[in-house]
DNA sequence: CATGATAGTCAATATAATTGACTATATGGC
DNA sequence: GCCATATAGTCAATTATATTGACTATCATG
């Protein structure tokens, strides 16, 4: 790989490399723990419902998929046992996605993976940088959003 | 009145949704000038190849798909005009894959858009936090290095 | 000049996402 | 209350992308 600091790697690059260390070592702590068939946005949304339940509706908007895609992909973790689907009460359009107890397992395995990431590359660069990229990404999001046509 | 979250979002979710902004504008950019029909990886392609021609052997290692699947994708930007293959006379078992004119054109719209966000958000977060950020990517592209089983 | 490693292809298959057409529920104007 | 419209999600078909396995060609080494 090029260790030439002389030009800059497009941020663009080192996001998508930087996600990967995370994503890699979440999909090794599955594996090893026999969670080893959570399709590629599986993590993100286990991740997401790991924090609580969600409808459906902010999980398609959040990853950024057609309705469709995300049903198949609820429909795949379901099957597997990760989650479970009801449908709201208050509104009966709406299906609510909440963990079962696998789902819940493999969270934990996943959230204690990525803060092991988190506790390296704290010791790595200190808290205080932690903390600017944070802003830096939360910046970048905002940016994108302002750009969108779903911003009306 | 601090508007620190009360949790805080995952960092590969921030890195998710940052790298959205850059690929939804360099798409949009790019289809705004004709070149719509660019696949998902074609942009990383496309824009590492700017920075001067390279290897397959090279993108797949970056990319880290199979060697099949960057084969199809360089397949792909070759059958649309973005890219030209030829193999390197000096070991004629490697391919080397550089940009077309079209491929140029798209690349410098590319890069344009990169740019741009490059510096909303210079101008927003400065340059200072940028580098920090930058810092921290890279830290993470290294862990994500460092706990790899061998380069495959 | 055989052996093994590297670079890439071909074919088949699997996985994932999209589009288009549809059902069911809810909301707001009148 | 009732109709029009919007929202939430499904079903089916298709396209796009990636993977695995088996193979060819070239190169490097002893």
């Amino acid at each position: 790989m090029p260790d030439e600091p002389a030009i800059q790697i497009p941020l663009p690059a080192l996001l998508r490399h930087a996600r990967h260390t995370y994503g890699a070592a979440m999909r090794a702590a599955l594996a090893e723990g026999g969670y080893d068939d959570i399709p590629g946005n599986g993590l993100y949304v286990i991740g997401a419902l790991a924090l609580g339940e969600a409808p459906l509706s902010q999980i398609i908007r959040e990853l950024r998929v057609s309705k469709q895609a995300a049903g198949q992909l609820v429909d795949a973790l379901v099957l597997r046992g990760y989650l479970d689907r009801q449908v709201d009460p208050a509104d009966r359009r709406r299906l609510t996605v909440t963990l079962t107890e696998r789902g819940r397992a493999a969270a934990d395995i996943q959230i204690a993976a990525r803060m092991a990431i988190d506790a390296e590359l704290a010791a790595w660069v200190g808290a205080e940088k932690i903390r600017h990229a944070r802003e830096v990404l939360a910046a970048l999001i905002d940016i994108g959003r302002s750009g969108e046509p779903g911003s009306d």
